[in-house]
DNA sequence: CTGAAAGCGCTAACAG
DNA sequence: CTGTTAGCGCTTTCAG
């Protein structure tokens, strides 16, 4: 493996002449720079990246710390800020930030010290204060995606907004019976998604004149089993049955039409279902939903961090920035059947 | 932020002790170990890993280059890959490659190749023989997941077995006519796994001495709206209609269940079902199926190439190794319905 | 525009 | 068991 002595040997300059043509800092003749380019090829020569950065003291890696993979919302945004990342030159590391408090200290006060990346974005990531200061001690650009964070710039849809859209467009079909299947507000994780989505749901009601009580909302796991049982209770009893239900993901959602279809109820003729998300599924349900592009917010993310790098003392929006979700409607909301004569 | 040679002269001793303590390497008296401990504790001392690498050679970082992300089977071995890294002290740096050619070439011939990781594990990877070349010349440990390659040792289920397994099960249950719903063999990603599920379903079909033609074979894309269409068509026709289906994944199964209650078909009393994945919705649906365990996949890949880091001189299994996958039996699948009399 | 020289922060012999 | 010494391969002043 030849080092940056041998392409200066061969090009017939200095190392620091290899240095500056290679890295494109610094004057350099054309001529000159294209020998060492030929050279450098011949050799087959890449820089040792260790060696670099324990001159520059940058690693041109950035730390990525999700709390799941293995969801569909969470490996989009892995995709999209892999994608970016790659496009500009910095690898991406992967941290799977599980429960347990052993391996969250570990990765905080270990791994992301260990002057091993250049910047950090933390996706969805419920931290506590002082996991927070050790991420701001770092002195790293970083970006949350998922939600408002201490101190932190963050990025995320507009959850309550989204919430209320979606409460909205049934509200306007003349739904006026519309339960929300969501996430158990008691669950800390996720930025409080669920009691923002539970907010926006409450305040398109309130809004429309329309009362709710605790039975308007009813917690479920946030994923497709989770709405499926959820609304197999639900919909089995026909004098709960809501006319509409405002699931707070596509998933869930995705249950609840399952959970409809295997009652013998009929989606939209019976019962509107709307999710959030965009998810993939969505479209062969005929789910109508609000689209959030996770993959687009890793993209940002990434945005914020490398520019933060690449042109010192910029900054992004200190708090909070909402991207746009936009409503698509699908097959699965229709006005609500008025009772036969 | 401070270096080793903070800590030493804090703990009264060399640099070299301090490294020997902290990294375990050599001896150092205990109370001295001590003393280093706490004065790197103090000052909050973390080594710098590129200085560190650049004079060991070793960076402490796996590369997995993987070609979705966004997909269960993909995303569990993500998981279970960055698990056990972790566990183990490594890094993980994840490569999307994707299938635009620039891109290929990008993370083979610089990003892997930049003294940036100790070993490589390439997952569902079709590799050109250049790119295989390419790794093995890197003298990195290289581990494959999901099936063979090459000159790599890989690993992955036995995808002829499985699927024989699965397809004897319909047998056994007494069906005779199975239709296997399968992806595209012409696709030649993904190590060939739909043509090797494909020869498995024959084998079994053969040994059974049961005939099949070009209609026992349906290629459908290998998701759930994949096989969703498939089976619209395929049991839309009674007089096509099978027994039994045998789909080639979890996902195509799920499609395949959709579509039969859609048409009224009762899954398992007209028509048993059979998936291989043991994807987490297979319980919803029932759905019985042929378990892999990708994350397990995924951990055994770390096992192979971090023993080979950490034990010069031991090697893998040269070829190819298969891991057991398992029948799972849930309510999808039953007996043949008599004819009625 | 180019070269010489001085480290970046650590580890690995090698002597004690 | 511990300290001294010599780099690892590059980038970056600072002089030409």
């Amino acid at each position: 493996m030849s080092g940056i002595e041998d392409v200066a040997r061969l090009a017939g300059v200095s190392k620091a002449t290899v240095s500056r043509a290679l890295s494109g800092r610094g004057y350099v003749a054309p001529p000159t720079r294209l020998r060492v380019s030929e050279a450098a090829a011949s050799l087959g020569y890449v820089v040792s990246s260790s060696a670099s950065s324990l001159v520059t003291g940058r690693t041109s890696n950035v730390g990525v710390i999700i709390p799941v993979i293995n969801q569909w919302f969470f490996s989009s945004i892995i995709e999209g800020v892999e994608r970016a990342l790659v496009e500009r030159g910095y690898d991406l590391m992967l941290y799977n930030l599980t429960k347990t408090h052993e391996e969250r200290s570990r990765v905080f006060e270990y791994y992301l010290v260990r002057k091993r990346v250049d910047a950090v974005i933390a996706v969805t990531l419920e931290i506590t204060p002082e996991e927070a200061e050790t991420l701001l001690a770092l002195g790293k650009p970083i970006a949350g995606i998922g939600g408002p964070l201490e101190g932190i710039p963050t990025l995320s849809i507009d959850d309550v907004a989204a919430s209320r859209l979606a409460t909205e467009h049934l509200l306007l079909l003349g739904h006026r019976d519309i339960v929300h299947v969501g996430g158990d507000v008691d669950e800390q994780m996720d930025f409080h998604v669920h009691s923002k989505r539970l907010k926006g749901y409450m305040e398109a009601l309130t809004a429309a004149g329309i009362a709710y009580d605790e039975t308007s909302y009813i917690a479920a796991r946030f994923d497709i089993p989770g709405g499926y049982s959820v609304a197999k209770q639900l919909l089995g009893d026909p004098r709960r049955r809501p006319t509409a239900i405002f699931a707070a993901s596509d998933e869930v959602a995705i249950g609840v039409i399952l959970a409809a279809r295997e009652l013998g109820i009929s989606v939209p003729d019976d019962l509107s279902v709307i999710g959030i998300d965009g998810h993939p599924l969505a479209e062969m349900f005929g789910l109508t939903t609000v689209v959030q592009r996770p993959d687009l917010q890793g993209e940002q993310a990434v945005d914020w961090v490398i520019r933060q790098l690449e042109q010192p003392g910029w900054t992004p929006p200190v708090h909070h920035t909402t991207v746009p979700a936009n409503l698509l409607i699908r097959s699965s909301t229709a006005p609500p059947r008025r009772p036969t004569p």
